[in-house]
DNA sequence: GTCTATAAAAGGATAGAC
DNA sequence: GTCTATCCTTTTATAGAC
């Protein structure tokens, strides 16, 4: 009667604990944490509310496992582009377009780290985590457009930062409406030049 | 015994909703809308649980007024901004002054609104209004840049928008970090050249 | 106009059966 | 490994006293 190895259980538990983080995932960005339910999340995920305690400790332990994921995520995606065989100019269009791949491409995750960012008390925990390495990231920022020529490039990391958060803001609200391919033109077109 | 006129109870009234809304706006910009409890607010507002029931027909009615009440006050700033007795550049130049003006008097505000934009469910009432405003300062930056001469004044408008709702985010969330008023004369010296 | 007490529902978490 | 049933807490909302 189908006797299971240790593998074959090990891979069911994956995929279990997967698929009720993946509808985790959607129901926090999209309802908020908050205002997502274990009920809705054990729904979405078609499975019964018992079985997510089987593999999360609680509601907390869950989002924490996506956080750290997303986060992890981000900030691979970030030292991609900074390859330091590739000029100065290269890399910043590479930020840009990895920034603007991963915001298409994840969305969901960008989304719900977004809204925690409003919620404290929520990730409170990870902040200051998330902080430094945001504050890492302007140093490389401003490295590079030092190297690139800009005359202020403290300013420059910085209004890069807002750009790159404000865009991500504007595609989740806007969706579809928003040009993509255009702005991501400009955008290059725009700190890319030395 | 203190006879009370009409109008002395029309002003109680008065304080007793908007300090109910005041207490409510702060909680819910710094909790979100799910994370906070009307006796979380009944308890900021210095009231019980019943009274806010007397002003306010529910949460979500709440919630309401003080929606409409961002929303009217920010098309308000903006279009202060838009005085055609000035010169395009310094329409732009007011536009941003008044921008950074509210994003540091009213935070509270924009925290909320920014917030809740990522509870879908929570004020989907509202969105279509508030898409619309959005498209139409955006048409109103896009004839500002075309007068200023940018070469692409659509692209320019949106990420002028782009720039300021990441400023938003960044401002938020750095807090007293946030180099303020250097990023508002970058921002100028960005915006303002033809 | 405001409060206390209470009803009614929903949410997080656990125990035990299969 | 998964589900159902249940407990306990919190929450929204109402009713009635002062």
């Amino acid at each position: 009667m189908s006797p299971k190895t240790k593998e074959q259980f090990e891979e069911i538990r994956q995929r279990s604990a997967a698929g009720i983080m993946q509808a985790a995932l959607e129901l926090f960005a999209h309802k908020g944490y908050s205002g997502t339910s274990i009920s809705a999340i054990a729904k979405e995920a078609g499975v019964s509310k018992g079985l997510i305690y089987n593999y999360y400790a609680s509601k907390e332990a869950l989002l924490e496992a996506i956080i750290l994921g997303a986060v992890e995520m981000g900030d691979k995606s970030f030292h991609e582009g900074l390859n330091p065989d590739f000029s100065p100019k290269e890399q910043i269009h590479n930020l840009i377009e990895i920034g603007f791949a991963m915001l298409t491409k994840n969305i969901q995750y960008w989304k719900l780290i977004t809204s925690l960012a409003f919620q404290p008390g929520v990730l409170d925990r990870f902040k200051p985590g998330i902080l430094e390495k945001g504050i890492e990231e302007l140093q490389h920022l401003e490295e590079l457009f030092r190297a690139l020529g800009k005359e202020k490039p403290k300013q420059e990391a910085l209004f890069f930062a807002a750009f790159m958060d404000g865009l991500a803001l504007q595609i989740m609200n806007m969706g579809e409406l928003f040009p993509l391919a255009e702005m991501k033109a400009y955008a290059i077109e725009k700190f890319c030049l030395s």
